[in-house]
DNA sequence: TTCACTGCAAATCATTTGCAAGGCC
DNA sequence: GGCCTTGCAAATGATTTGCAGTGAA
């Protein structure tokens, strides 16, 4: 995923293209890792030295703003973000803290269920448990 | 729900039931609203003077140790506490803020996939959505 | 020129930690 | 007595806010 086709999706979700905006919305696509806003602010920043923190703050709850993202609470610890709205779960292990994502479950599993009481419009899928890596340790 | 059951379902789970302990657990109990530790803390404080918050923080967290109460990540601001432990998934609504329960949902969306890479415990459900209330607003 | 964006510093808020006092076995 | 529990105060850490400077249309 290149800086161009970052700049060209945000565009896609009116969201104006800054640098910094992009650099996040590019890092988002290449890295898989449901990251922190720590982890975004401390990859980006040797590249965009004057990035500061906020900005990372303001693009992402942007982002979610406009739909181009969205928040992961999978985590108790830190918000994480996920620029694939697709369907998808994730799993979180509770021992490293990585989360993963988990594809090609049943599409069922993410339908909306109708209930007068409420509108639902999204749904979001947790496992919990341990990855094997920390397992073997 | 009374006291009296609140300690015994405390005893179930090897956890030495303080006058402090089973407060919470009997608040959880009978406050299905999935409290906050603010919440759990304002409404006891009143019956309990010398409460502290720090207590049911260590409380809650003990009770999330020894299995007899789940944390709901649902909610991106506070952490959430339901004694509940059985199936069913959460409704949160992004207006009012509030987490509902929502039961009867096919059993199957609660199983646990079987994963080459990871070893899944447990599975949260989460919906999110309007409330009717909120909506008439 | 205007207005949106950025980024520093300070503020806020949830949660944890250190530690001393109190209570139960 | 010794250990577990409690609760205050301080520390921590993530996120938000205030505000002034910058830069693009």
């Amino acid at each position: 995923m290149t800086y161009m086709q970052a700049h060209r999706y945000l565009m896609q979700y009116s969201i104006r293209p800054s640098v910094q905006r992009t650099a996040v919305m590019e890092y988002l696509m290449n890295h898989k890792t449901h990251p922190t806003v720590d982890e975004i602010y401390l990859a980006l920043s040797p590249g965009i030295p004057t990035l500061s923190k906020t900005t990372v703050y303001n693009t992402l709850n942007l982002f979610i703003e406009k739909g181009a993202a969205q928040m992961l609470t999978i985590d108790e610890k830190n918000t994480r973000y996920d620029a694939d709205i697709s369907k998808h779960a994730h799993f979180y292990c509770t021992s490293c803290g990585k989360v993963h994502d988990m594809f090609n479950l049943k599409p069922e599993l993410f339908e909306l269920p109708s209930n007068p009481q409420f509108t639902i419009d999204s749904v979001q899928l947790s496992y919990y448990g341990t990855c094997n890596n920390c397992k073997s340790n």
